[in-house]
DNA sequence: TTTTGTCAATACTCTATAGTATGGTTCAAA
DNA sequence: TTTGAACCATACTATAGAGTATTGACAAAA
């Protein structure tokens, strides 16, 4: 029988793996998926593992929250810069992005986290600021003043952090996609 | 000295007591400070009234959303819906009551606890459509289309969430209100 | 072949908190 | 004046989960 007691090699864990899996428990379980023995029990290893990888709880979470705010968001607002177009199509691929599977796949549980981790609030708090002004500046490229910019942008963008918050599944979420851009852009 | 034992009768807690507290303690300290213990140190008694009033803890968080679901809401739709005036200024008493210190107090908590609590997520879902059901009714009486009813009222509610879920204190909510007011009703 | 570094398993300790058992205090009613 | 209901304190038990200490297995380098 095979009894043994320590994985090979390439089964071996490495940071991110932990980081990822632990995105996948918060989504998952609520900030009570972040238990540590938990956690390690649904990759299949002990906390030996963890604790060879991170100091303690706390060390993990902030590398979590660092793991999320950069991959998830400074990454995202990249691509889209990069995308070629006007100011208004590119409010339409920044919809299409953010409903994405991948993109802002775990706001809403970093954001519900956030309510009571102080690490991770001040996250959320950079990247909504982030993020409105990245919202902002389309609306002034499309010609709005700076006013009327300030305010479309924002019901924009907490229109959205709605959508994350009330609903789950990604086709409710994305209803109405087409009349809300018509929405925004008339004047 | 006053070695008191017991309390005074008049200064003795009853089951909304420690559900108003719930609630207080849910928006200071989010899920954590919905401990037992903890809770009963913030009131000044121990455990042994926690228990009393109460089954378990499972039969506390059901009442607390109960009690929240019917006090902030219920109650608060029906505030609006007997106040007099055209739908266009029941949207606008709306906006100020929702802003208003004492309704939506525990919104954001609430919301933010639902993640990970069945019970709690349920109610949520129940408020929100009846909530979205409600403005909905504003828009269509103020003649516009179902189509586009259905629109302005799911970006308006959810605005409002995210406004709630970004931003802490009321002023900062109360920003460009009679903006916000005027994209919505515009045609 | 031996050594060394990397990662994980095992077996603990310690603390926080849920829940229980029981008795004590207050007040009103009989 | 006694009784009993309502409410709370005290002192427990039980358990979950954080963190530690130690040992063990693997693979590459020496």
């Amino acid at each position: 029988m095979s009894t043994k007691k320590t994985k090979h090699r390439e089964n071996r864990l490495s940071k991110s793996d932990w980081l990822r899996h632990g995105l996948e428990a918060l989504k998952l379980c609520g900030a009570k998926g972040l238990n540590i023995e938990a956690l390690a029990e649904h990759i299949g290893v002990t906390k030996g593992s963890f604790y060879w990888h991170f100091k303690d709880r706390a060390e993990f979470y902030a590398d979590l929250i660092h793991y999320w705010e950069y991959d998830f968001n400074t990454l995202m607002i990249r691509e889209i810069e990069s995308l070629s177009g006007s100011a208004d199509e590119h409010l339409k691929s920044l919809m299409g992005l953010v409903l994405n599977e991948e993109l802002g796949k775990y706001d809403a549980d970093i954001r519900a986290w956030a309510v009571f981790d102080d690490l991770a609030e001040q996250a959320v708090a950079r990247v909504d600021k982030q993020r409105m002004g990245f919202v902002r500046s389309l609306f002034e490229e499309m010609g709005f003043s700076k006013k009327e910019s300030a305010v479309r942008s924002r019901i924009f963008y907490l229109h959205f952090i709605g959508e994350f918050s009330v609903f789950k599944d990604k086709k409710e979420r994305s209803k109405y996609l087409s009349e809300k851009h018509k929405f925004f852009t008339s004047r």
